[in-house]
DNA sequence: AGTATCTTTGGAATGACGTTCCATTCCAGT
DNA sequence: ACTGGAATGGAACGTCATTCCAAAGATACT
């Protein structure tokens, strides 16, 4: 064998999976869910299915990478302040997700296919473990540790998702506002004695601070954590 | 107008929107989440894809009202005894929706997406007013009321499907000790300078009981909720 | 420089799917 | 019997992910 010389250097700038990954991510953004079509990408990219097989196995995996990226840099987005307590880091992270979700609400199906099918791939793992490492310095028993931790990813994920969800509204033409007050009115005027709770919370429904909100529950959660 | 003798006695036991649902869920618990197909529905129901769509608007739909049925069941069986308290309900509302998503794993995909596409649905509804109502009984005031039930939700969700999954394992042949026991290994494996939580949660991860760690997530946000 | 080899490309073809269309059958009320 | 609407099921359509393949490009070796 000769001596290696150089590694195959990309002789073209033109495609790549990096490229692809962002072409996805930008497609799912614009055109919802379902916008992401092998046909819209081959457009995009003025190129074929076929190219597009050589750097990606599937739409699974695309999906999954685009995922991953999108989540890697929302996780490392850190203050890292060393005053911090892993109170604040936990609302950290939690708001990180919780802007990146809203930023492509299409993360939320994919978030909970990766969290409920593969705990062990690279994505749930990270969240896991940026949060758990952060209960177990709330001081945690160690028997606890994964409920607590699991608690809380459930619900930053999943409130997120809803809440990414209410920002956008049901159709496009509606605003945030508007489509509120429209599953406000709809609670409110079901039977109180049916739906007592729904009759309650529309009023808090209508006017309410997405964050603010998102936060109050974290802070519930890690009271029921910190508390011996 | 006559006399009522019969209201539209159906000529034929044929065909009806209730036997395409029933066998839809059937399809989807037998062959998955993709194996509920009209291809696969005309056959078991030895009809066309029109007669079908006669009584159903299209898939969507039909998943909705699949996902319906099987939810109110859940939530239908109640212990009710008067002696229960909130938390024993919650407990109770809790394990019937892990049971449902434990039998009919395709319900996981299909609440996240009712819970964050339509909260004001039947099914969000029904879940979030169950629960809402148990949390007002614990006393939570009315400006938490909602934070805190969507903790609680969220996390019986989350965990009900997160768990639905382990015990299927990955693919269909592989047994839910095998499964955990690979992820656990691959947890342990980790380098636990990065992922010290990952290492230290493995060992539980290998051996533990569901419910009993359900029921405890559960317990821990009540513990969040019922502290002054 | 020339040739062989491996990678990358993009267009055509495939098969599965959801959905629509439409000619027909069935039944209730006349 | 007659008829109008409901119900039916088969054929057809458009879209999608995926596979196949032949051509082109780039590199390695002589």
């Amino acid at each position: 064998m000769a001596t290696q010389t150089h590694r195959t250097p990309r002789r073209t700038e033109a495609l790549s999976r990096e490229r692809i990954v962002e072409t996805a991510v930008d497609l799912l953004d614009t055109a919802g869910e379902g916008g992401l079509t092998f046909k819209a990408l081959t457009e995009r990219l003025a190129t074929g299915p076929g190219a597009i097989y050589h750097h990606v196995a599937n739409k699974e995996e695309l999906l999954g990478a685009a995922t991953d990226a999108l989540v890697t840099t929302a996780l490392a987005t850190e203050p890292a302040e060393p005053s911090a307590t892993p109170q604040d880091v936990i609302r950290a992270v939690a708001l990180g997700l919780f802007d990146a979700i809203d930023e492509h609400p299409w993360l939320t199906a994919q978030l909970s296919k990766k969290l409920s099918h593969s705990p062990w791939g690279t994505v749930a793992a990270q969240i896991f473990e940026r949060v758990g490492q952060q209960v177990h310095a709330l001081g945690a028993p160690d028997e606890s540790l994964f409920t607590a931790t699991s608690a809380l990813v459930h619900y930053i994920l999943g409130a997120a998702g809803q809440n990414a969800a209410n920002a956008r509204g049901v159709g496009a033409h509606v605003s945030r506002a508007e489509f509120l007050d429209t599953v406000a009115t709809a609670w409110q005027e079901l039977d109180p004695d049916e739906y007592p709770f729904a009759h309650t919370v529309a009023r808090q429904l209508r006017d309410h601070d997405d964050r603010e909100q998102y936060l109050a529950g974290i802070d519930l959660i890690l009271r029921g954590i910190t508390r011996d």
